[in-house]
DNA sequence: CTGTTAGCGCGTTCAA
DNA sequence: TTGAACGCGCTAACAG
């Protein structure tokens, strides 16, 4: 690898020059910066980032910390902040927490050992006490899909709580009454939240939200397999189902047909994420539309301007809206 | 963020005693030792990985090229990839090449800038020269899913004209002999394997090759769903359809369900890759297993071997074999 | 066992 | 418009 010097030497100028041109800093002739030119391409040059971050302390590139590199969820995300600032010649590092606080502090040491110019977190075990402190520091720091008090402008989160309620509304105004829920792990507050809005939606037919007949699953499909059983062993009425993401959906939507219950004649299913694959599920799968892709977007775009001064018309949001997506897996009740 | 030489001063020590503690090399006293740990988190010194990097000529990281961010394919191999160097406290540096040549050699370029240790590509577009010059150099290069001349001992490769074959068979063995194939786009060498793999099947019980129904599709849904329109307009005699990929596959199965083709009953269905929604849809889909995991895994413990000198007990495999996969979209021939 | 001294490749003053 | 010199934070000889 040719470094600088050797290009000056090929110049015949210093290396302070062949920096110029590099950068297109201060003025350069333009004979000189021809004869530079040519150098690097002849020497077939390409300038150390490691050098230069250590020389500028700066890296042009930002870490993402991402519970799992797999999934559709993740995948968006990834997909989205990547394209977002490539496009801006901005560079991205990613992480992965493994929904483990040790795992997550490690995935963020690592990147601010690469001395990544901006963080975007997508931090489920770590404390709002260690991203508080974390925020402290003069690294600029995005959060996404978690609302830490007092960090609200850096935050970038989907109404969760409003999504549950839609997911239920959407079944009550088939004209179900006997609704079951699917609940992910409460102690994720994605989870907690949807379940609450799912009593909401609950309360406002006078049905008594403490009444609600919920599972808690873990995310998995294996959890929606194992929800549909436990609920409908202990509750046969039910006529939907509502689940807290599109892998439990998908899960018990196995369970169901297994079971000889034809979907969604029989049983409703309502997922939440609208992932990718859930257009490939038979039925199609109603779902809530969680806008993960616009959330990343959005948080690329912030530190695109906090850190790097590039600004975009369009006005930062924080909050995002969940949506219906209206697909087969959504019928009126059998008797209904 | 502290450095260096605040903690020797801190400790009284010089900075190279520092670094002898922090690298674990020479001897240091066990009383010096402490002083400097001591030190070290009063501080909360965190070396630099960039300062490190410089200096050593070594940055603990490889380099990962995929194709994208998203989707199941690549998320296994991302998982796979770090989860393995991960273990041995290496990190992963990903880049996305979008299928695009000039894309895959940017993504390469700003790996190599960010001077990894060893490079693990799963490149589509660069020419086969690209890649020989790449391994020229002195920087290890590991290829998934690709094997290039001369390269055989770095390249990671699953058979896929096997894989067309015993996914083809197993059709055949269910008593199909009007099998349909949704190919991959053909410029893809594991696109035209598969399809070669496909018609060498259909000889081995005399079908003539040529007379193959096949669908150059894209390997996304939507290529599978055209796809099962387009060749069953052409030959409705069709009672098996290989697709190159699951995508595909589930695109085909939504038209045969919209077109009231039952599945299996009235058309077989069988896919390619074991991506795991495959196991979402309904009918569970029949498929071929990609071990792109194994793949990702082994070529991980190359690196770590190769450039780490860690090596592990097991051998260092190169080429991988399909799977037949059956679950529940391959069934008899209508009126077999 | 420990300290001194050069660099690693580059950005960035300051003079010229 | 250009060059010389210093420093970014650390590793790696080389002495002692």
């Amino acid at each position: 690898m040719a470094t600088i010097y050797q290009v000056s030497d090929a110049a015949g100028v210093s290396l302070a020059t062949v920096s110029r041109v590099m950068n297109g800093h201060a003025s350069v002739s333009d004979k000189t910066r021809k004869k530079v030119l040519e150098a690097m391409d002849a020497l077939g040059y390409k300038p150390n980032a490691i050098a230069q971050s250590l020389a500028s302390n700066r890296t042009n590139s930002v870490g993402l910390l991402v519970s799992e590199l797999h999934g559709s969820y993740f995948g968006d995300l990834m997909s989205t902040v990547e394209g977002t600032l490539k496009q801006h010649g901005k560079h991205v590092i990613i992480s992965a927490g493994h929904v483990d606080a040790t795992g997550e502090v490690e995935a963020i040491d690592f990147l601010k050992s690469r001395r990544c110019d901006a963080l975007i977190l997508h931090a489920e075990a770590v404390s709002d006490e260690y991203l508080t402190a974390l925020g402290q520091s003069n690294l600029p720091i995005a959060i996404i899909n978690r609302s830490v008090v007092g960090m609200e402008s850096q935050c970038f989160v989907v109404n969760n709580e409003q999504g549950g309620y839609i997911a239920t509304q959407a079944a009550i105004q088939c004209g179900h009454t006997e609704i079951g829920y699917i609940s992910g792990p409460l102690f994720k507050k994605d989870a907690s939240d949807r379940l609450a809005g799912h009593r909401r939606a609950l309360a406002t037919v006078g049905i008594n939200p403490d009444k609600a007949v919920v599972y808690e699953g873990d995310y998995h499909e294996s959890s929606g397999y194992a929800g549909f059983q436990a609920l409908i062993t202990q509750s046969p009425q039910l006529t939907a189902l509502v689940c807290a993401n599109d892998e439990m959906a998908s899960g018990a939507m196995t369970a169901a047909r297994e079971a000889g219950r034809d979907i969604p004649d029989s049983l409703s299913v309502i997922g939440f994420d609208n992932v990718l694959f859930s257009r490939y599920l038979f039925p199609k799968l109603t779902t809530i539309n969680n806008p993960i892709k616009a959330m990343g977007e959005m948080a690329a775009h912030w530190v695109l301007d906090k850190v790097y001064n590039i600004r975009r018309h369009e006005h930062i949001t924080h909050l995002f809206l969940p949506e219906l997506i209206e697909r087969g897996s959504l019928g009126r009740p059998p008797n209904g």
